[in-house]
DNA sequence: AATGAATGAGAGTTCATTCAT
DNA sequence: TATGAATGAACTCTCATTCAT
């Protein structure tokens, strides 16, 4: 289902305040990128202050309002790249599949290993909708996107039965973040193996014809 | 996997300010609970302050702290008792079931009506993990124990095959979560039937033996 | 031209965020409003922060927003009942005017002895056009309407040369405000009786017939 | 008694920070003043940040401290140029006057398009008090010098009662700024030749001998 | 001469909580 | 039991000014 995920699919983040006109500038704002991310991911958007990212980022308060406009702004950034990433991980990791069964699995796999690069933020996207609710549908539309296309492919081949392909990539989204937050966010650990392949043998017999 | 849900678990909702004396004073609880329940529900915690709750109740905001010690605490209070009430109408649900799969449908519809009743309550479970993680974990534990107890027995009996109870748990939890927050908490209606048939199908084939 | 001065007009100062509801609040809230006056009035609206006017009542910073809902509410409030009393007194002090040669002088001598009283505050009527554009419109067009009834009243009695009443309006005080500014704000004592006299002979020609 | 107004006074204004010396310093810091006119002059002083003004001119934020030390130095800067292109442009105007009664109406007419022409850096003249109160008082001090003189003159030569020139020199500035204030600024159009010939009238009864 | 990044003090405002009645 | 006044720390954001290039 993974397999034909948009991986040109244009949804740019843009930088709405600033293009950092100097390399100086550049360093700044990415600096100021990185520690947001990484105090949003660990306490949380509301428990997050603009002083705490100006701390971790080593600059002054002001700074940050050189580069973005508000606090949610940065917050919006992230959720957007962090959007944009995943589903290019997923896309990439797709290319080499050879049979669907293998796709599957990796696009699983994927999805495990990307939120445990980016453990913290990750956690955030379930407080966007309290934050930025329209931010928060637009996330996981994108994301079923990809998962339909492939859903749709997979039975215009007829290698998987006729199911609706939107209640599918739901259904499949579900069990990849619920499996993640308890192995990966919870425990701090790979999903294990068994994991995937419980999940895997769970899901294909429903699927394939 | 419903089945043997536990209704008589005691994870009894403790008020630890107070447990009201007079009908008068309940009453008065009782409506401070009302209003947290719908602008915490509609708001989300950090957007809602304890004026917003007791101009909902329609009483001063001292009255707030008499029976409640801080807003942190009615907020758990919520949580544990949507814990509490959810569960229970899970397993009351699953009493009359007949089958395995009437069994399964049951607690998926159940589900889908309760968070459709408690709409407003139930986003604020995601928000839970940025408030107090503990409680956060107990929630789904708890659920999940739930899912564990009907799958162990499934799979004694032979009817399910053997697969490891939790990861499946957490599968399906995340399934009925998904297909909850896309129909229910966006579309504002009823699951509709081809998405709850469209879910049992696609899990009854992996498991049933 | 005084004369008729609206009196009983109702532009009654509303409270839009509290009126307080006990004595003790009430209390705090003139507190907040002589400390507002006088802060504003001698610093000016934007050198003014809310922390200069609780300091000055003795109050905290967050009991100023017990009772206003923003800084420039409490200078619209001011400004308001600037305008208020001044017209009162106004309208007030020319009800034992025999002829109108007295009550002209006594206009003037009322609007003289008020912005000495309320020195402060007065300097503020220069600053709201740069706060609120509206109210400084409004603040000059009532004032003229009491002018203007006067002037009317005396053209149609014939004791007044037939011209234009808005126009004589406008004349007239801004001679009353840059005789009450040069001497009254600026030397800080009374406007000398020859201030009064050379305004009131200078007018006079030009206005009886 | 405009007539014998100072033209070649010197108030020269002095550049403290920088006096350019290439052409193209020149431009710039005459961008940057003309930026702060428009800006000052439509939000006022406080309400204008020096950010604004750089953009406005196009020129980067530390440019603005090459040519001036401070906010508050251009503005003071405007204000002096402000009265010596006022003061000039009266006298100028009182050159071809014939009669007396022509040149006052020349000089009420002279500030009237002043004030349409500089309309919007008109305006912060009323704001000057609360940002440099010595300027503020400097400003008309210097404007009544003006008249005093011409009045001066009038009453030596008899054409004028004898009244006390200071006094009489504020009552006509008040004159003006209201009826300019009333037709210029709030209706912007010039004022009605109506307005004029009433304040014209008015005033020369009491004035002519 | 000019740029634009950086600073940091201070602004207005909110709000969980406590206090006095 | 209930009220509503009071607190003060913390928050987001602005801005005059300085610095490095």
């Amino acid at each position: 289902m993974f397999m034909n995920f948009d991986s040109q699919s244009k949804d740019e983040v843009q930088t709405l305040k600033h293009q950092a006109k100097t390399s100086r500038g550049e360093a700044t704002r990415q600096k100021l990128l990185d520690a947001a991310e990484e105090i949003f991911g660990t306490k949380g958007y509301f428990n997050t202050s603009v002083v705490d990212i100006t701390i971790k980022a080593e600059v002054a308060q002001g700074t940050f309002y050189i580069y973005f406009p508000s606090k949610i702004n940065v917050f919006q950034e992230l959720i957007k790249e962090l959007s944009h990433v995943l589903r290019k991980e997923i896309s990439q990791a797709l290319v080499g599949a050879g049979s669907r069964r293998e796709a599957e699995a990796l696009g699983f796999a994927t999805f495990f290993s990307f939120i445990k690069e980016h453990r913290n933020l990750y956690r955030l996207v379930m407080e966007v909708q309290f934050v930025d609710e329209e931010l928060y549908k637009w996330y996981y539309r994108r994301l079923a996107e990809g998962y339909i296309k492939g859903l749709e492919a997979a039975m215009a081949s007829g290698e998987f039965r006729d199911l609706d392909p939107e209640i599918v990539a739901y259904a499949l989204m579900g069990i990849a973040e619920f499996l993640g937050m308890r192995w990966v966010l919870w425990e701090k650990e790979d999903v294990p193996e068994k994991a995937l392949a419980t999940a895997m043998s769970l899901i294909m017999e429903g699927l394939i014809r």
